[in-house]
DNA sequence: TACATAAGCGCTACATCATAACACCCATAC
DNA sequence: GTATGGGTGTTATGATGTAGCGCTTATGTA
């Protein structure tokens, strides 16, 4: 499960089981998953790759809705801070977040060809940050980590 | 030695230091620290943050040397490329090397008020990155680990 | 020396990614 | 019912990054 993204799965079902999480933790935690907020969600599920801000305007353009750059930065924002979905710095890009609800630093193996993303678990930074970060004083919140390279699909043809 | 960004040092050594070994690498390595490259280089170093590519041109620009985006991203380009210095993709800016010439994960630790970067060493990608790569067939290339937090200078003045 | 080749540079123009700021709407609570 | 705050829609602009062309310079080759 921790690696849905080069695999084939039940997608319709990852997806509408996921949206039905996120609402439930919204409703849990008084958030509040707007009908921008979830399309956004729906559309970053439905792709399970690393999808860009502008990428996002276009589907949103194509519903008929509202579709300036803050609409999905903001959707984006709230989804991101709420820990529905993580930013991949790397690709400048969004993804859904593999296991929404778990604590974890979110590790991402981004295939330099395809742009595929696969989240992966890692369950506390590496000992070697932290001991360094308590070394100098310094007050780690958040880690990420991405990690570029070829996926399974796209090994053989770059050989 | 690994985390110099936060404390105080001989900055002017540290600075001659490093370009006299990138220089060495160079020459043996059939690479060209051109001027450009060299006087970027040497920017990143004076600075020992992360600096935009825009405020290096800015630099370069006092200098009195051409300073349109190119030259300063082809500059930064090959000193990545070669190990001279990293990319911050949290804060689309770069830093120098702490330490090149050795095989490292670079990881840093950046602090989220003033921006300064410290660079840790991690040795090996975490196991349970490799792991899951492993499990699905996926080749990683490069591995980079940004934490953002507070560091001891900022951290206080937070509480 | 003469020439071919490749790497680097300077530049224009443009593409891409992201946010500031303001007016408006609407749910909620007092 | 009205003040407050969060969310939305919009314009405009800022920040970051790259394609591509022509020129120069270094290097190899004969």
């Amino acid at each position: 499960m921790a690696t849905v993204a080069f695999d084939t799965h039940d997608h319709a079902s990852c997806i509408s089981t996921a949206l039905s999480r996120a609402e439930a933790h919204c409703d849990q935690n008084g958030l509040k998953l707007t009908p921008a907020r979830r399309r956004v969600l729906e559309i970053l599920l439905h792709e399970h790759r690393a999808v860009g801000a502008y990428d996002i305007l276009e589907v949103l353009r194509q519903d008929g809705l509202a579709a300036q750059p803050p609409v999905a930065y903001r959707a984006l924002d709230f989804l991101v801070k709420h820990g529905f979905a993580h930013k991949i710095e790397r690709l400048s890009a969004f993804v859904a977040c593999a296991h929404p609800g778990e604590k974890h630093v979110p590790a991402f193996l981004i295939c330099e060809t395809c742009d595929h993303v696969a989240e992966a678990t890692v369950e506390v930074a590496p000992k070697s940050l932290c001991d360094t970060a308590k070394a100098i004083g310094f007050e780690i919140n958040r880690t990420v980590l991405e990690a570029t390279g070829l996926c399974a699909k796209c090994a053989p043809a770059k050989s």
